[in-house]
DNA sequence: ATGATTTTTTAAGAATTCTCAACCTGCTTT
DNA sequence: AAAGCAGGTTGAGAATTCTTAAAAAATCAT
């Protein structure tokens, strides 16, 4: 299993380094960003599977960078790094939708564990589903296949990675960007471009099922609905 | 959404019951037991979507608890609730499988928010299928669909998403700012322009159910009245 | 009543999405 | 080496959705 990527946002040059050098130790790959604004423009470029904030930063606060994120994305869990310990900044944290809160000074140690336990759920370190039911359809995601009343069809790579994403998001809305990041790394145009001609490619093999469709949600993302 | 069922493992009678009551009062059904052995043997007879224990218990110490939990579920959440707060502890209780840890005394509302956090990730993965039954329409928020008498009306997603807020304040007065700030993310003077030409282009698709209007409250917002 | 404000409606403009088809690129077969 | 193939990307016009504009109607405050 590959280890998560990590989005570290601290202005403290010395900490930052220091954390960074760390993580990577510990074998999480992590992008250091020295401002709020870099930060949050990092974010947006590629996937994340865990973000470290501080609160104080200079250019946008770490409050407002959650803020940002849990617009479009309610997934990649945060952890807020603060020297404050106020229990209203602690609550503030929360609602800006922070999963956890550590107060500096804090243990390398004890950061390493919080970010296990968020880890554990939302990498799915158990075993992974690998087959979804779609209606009379079973997907199964590992062998890159579509079965139905004793067919066949075969999916590529990129239309059983996009498949597997809508499922996972099964009656919710997948996020656009959050997808474009995790399966072609980057949100670009062109990207987008590509992933919409993915869905229609779905969208094809999904007929064969009428209770099945693939919503577009304006400006948003796309929705896999099931009955 | 169903809240989430809470099982409270807390030996202190004061403590417990008060917390008890808060999580009740705040929606969550909360089986209150009073030492580590009914705690453990509570969990085996039912389903809870969050365990809260304690970690000085009389009979069995709530690190026990869970790791005889972490046994075979690795899934439901745990929080721990103590008095100590050596650090050593909280290593123990995290490895233990724990998802947070609060240190007595604590916030009724910080603990509230760390569960939200928390349950934010773990319950809302279910579907969250709703359909409101209009008139003579039947509304599927999930598919943005107008069912009646055989026809369907497809919506798109900004209809669907005013028409869910309506639906979701139906027969009470759907705050104009409020609904602007959910489902554009700003009260402003175009997007409250906005807003109304959606009002217009749903009114249009309610005549069909002579019953159903969309009442404007002056200054105030909008009110979806059926019978 | 009168003027100011808010709401309603239609229409035009902007942006996003859909779809088909052409085009790469790397691999396999002839 | 050439041809064929499969997966994936790019391009572009059409269709859909959303926003902005602007004029008319309704409501409110004085």
């Amino acid at each position: 299993m590959a280890k998560a990527q990590l989005l570290l946002v601290e202005d403290d040059d010395n900490l930052g380094e220091i954390l960074q050098e760390y993580l990577e130790a510990k074998g999480y790959p992590t992008v250091l960003q020295k401002d709020g604004r870099a930060g949050w423009e990092a974010y947006q470029k590629k996937h994340y599977d865990l973000c470290l904030l501080d609160v104080m930063l200079p250019k946008m606060d770490g409050f407002t960078i959650a803020e940002k994120i849990r617009q479009t994305d309610k997934e990649t869990p945060i952890i807020f790094l603060t020297a404050k310990s106020l229990p209203e900044d602690t609550l503030k944290g929360f609602k800006a939708g922070a999963d956890d809160y550590l107060t500096k000074p804090f243990s390398m140690e004890e950061l390493l564990v919080r970010m296990k336990a968020i880890l554990r759920r939302t990498m799915h370190l158990e075993a992974p589903i690998s087959t979804y039911e779609l209606g009379k359809l079973t997907f199964d995601v590992n062998k890159q296949e579509l079965l139905w009343e004793g067919n066949t069809q075969k999916l590529t790579s990129k239309e059983a990675a996009l498949l597997a994403l809508l499922s996972e998001h099964k009656n919710r809305t997948l996020n656009r960007s959050y997808a474009l990041k995790k399966i072609w790394n980057d949100d670009s145009y062109f990207n987008a471009r590509s992933m919409d001609v993915y869905i229609t490619k779905l969208r094809k093999y999904l007929k064969v099922d009428e209770s099945l469709q693939i919503l577009n949600i304006h400006g948003e993302g796309f929705r896999l609905v099931t009955e």
